[in-house]
Formats: structure tokens, sequence, C-alpha cells
DNA sequence: ATTACATACCTAAGATTCCGATGTATTGTT
DNA sequence: AACAATACATCGGAATCTTAGGTATGTAAT
């Protein structure tokens, strides 16, 4: 669903930092909360996320419950203690990377200014 | 020569832009630029740039000129007009990218700061 | 009634992109 | 003599995403 290739290596930090903001999510649930936030600028990928989310759990990181909702089947995402870890140990490496990225990009940049 | 696997994408971008600036470079001088920029925290594999050089020279986007410098062959990398085009285009697409970024992962993000 | 869209899960083949290892060759340092 | 730095390159493998497909339910439109 997405137009950017640039999400690679991202998409893990987006999971874990929307499941410490929201407690329990759904598969379903999170490519329309991406959608929102963006405005329909990123798209994540069924293809993307269901892989995405099952290797998360077998890597101890989220758990999950299977719920029945109107006679629909969702299976809902929370972060375990690992994963709760894991989110800010992921959020400074991509918030350094942006910083180094920026560094590279744009010589004028100074921390403070996107 | 990377710890990150979040440069994913953003390698083509980062030629390109620093080839804007420097007109011409050559390989090693790439890797060494963005260590230089990044104090070392990015740091750019040979099995990285090279595909991606040769990549973008057979797309249109780069020219070469092999020169002899103290009996080493350096071969010297530089923008097409198309290259040069599409330089602001990735560009673009990044910044919108990482604004896209921030947007899902702090809430309280606003334009104008990191 | 049938098509289409939204909700909700999933997998598998293929492409892309990067890393690590390895190779060649020269020069300078220890 | 051995090692690090400079400078190019390729190849196998790993990781990650896209495209396309599959299953199933409910609702809105034609």
């Amino acid at each position: 669903m997405s137009n950017n290739n640039l999400i690679k290596g991202s998409l893990q930090t987006i999971i874990l930092k929307l499941l410490e903001e929201n407690e329990r999510m759904y598969g379903y649930e999170i490519t329309q909360r991406v959608k929102e936030l963006t405005e329909g600028e990123i798209k994540i990928t069924e293809g993307a996320l269901y892989p995405a989310l099952h290797k998360l759990e077998a890597e101890g990181m989220l758990t999950t419950e299977i719920q029945q909702v109107e006679n629909r089947v969702r299976k809902y995402y929370s972060l375990t203690q690992d994963g709760q870890k894991e989110v800010s140990a992921k959020m400074s490496e991509l918030q350094s990377f942006v910083g180094n990225l920026q560094r590279i990009l744009d010589p004028e940049w100074k921390p403070g200014l996107v």
C-alpha cells in the first residue's frame, strides 16, 4: 500500500511505538492509524505488516489475544516487557539515524531544526 | 561498515546529494565523507556503495571519468542532467518521509522541530 | 442479484537493497 | 615482514518490502 520504499527498517519501530501509545491494537487498526496520521501518504501493506507482527511476536516483543467482535476475529497485539524496552532502543536508534541523515544531506542543519 | 539497517532506500539519495554539492567524487571519498559528517556513526559499506554507484550510472544519473592519481586509479562520478533532476525529487521524497515518520512516532511533533 | 467496498486475517513468490567476506593492487607505517 | 590505508570490485546470503493472491463477513450501490 506504500509508494515509498523508505519505510525499510522503520516498520518495526512504527509498530512498537504505536503499541506503546495504545496498549493494544490489531493489525488492520495499525494500517488505518498510519494512514490517518500521514494523511494517506504512508500506507502499510498487509504483506509487510503481518510478517512483521509475527516476527516481533516470535521474538517476544509482543503478545496476542484473539477476540471476537461482531462475527469478526480480531487479533490484538500488545507489548511485552521486552517489547517496552525495545521501543526506547529502537526510537533512539531511529532519531539518531535521522539526525545523521540531516547532517549528511543538509550541511546547514543543526539539531533543533527539521 | 554500517551497524544501522535504516539506510535502506536512502543510500541513493545520499550519493546524489553529495555529488550535487561536490561536482565530482570517487567511491572511497564518499565513504569517508559520510563517516566524517556523522562522526563515524554511519559507515557506507563498499558492498553497498559500489553496486549503488553502478546502478545509478546504468540509469543515466551519473557519469564517470577514470583518472590516475599517484599510481592509483580513481573513478570519479558526477551528476548528469537527469541526475540533477533526480536529486531534487529524491530529496523532497525523503524529507516528506521523515516528516511523516515524525507524525507517526511523535504525536507532539509539528513541522519546524526535529 | 451482483458488484464493489470495507473490515480482518493470512501466505508466497519475487525484487530490492544492504552486509560481510573476499579479492586485487599500491603505498606508507611499524 | 606485517599491517593499515587507499581504491577498485564482486558474490553469497540475509533481511525487508511489494504484488498478488486467498479466505471470510457485512454493507452499500447498481
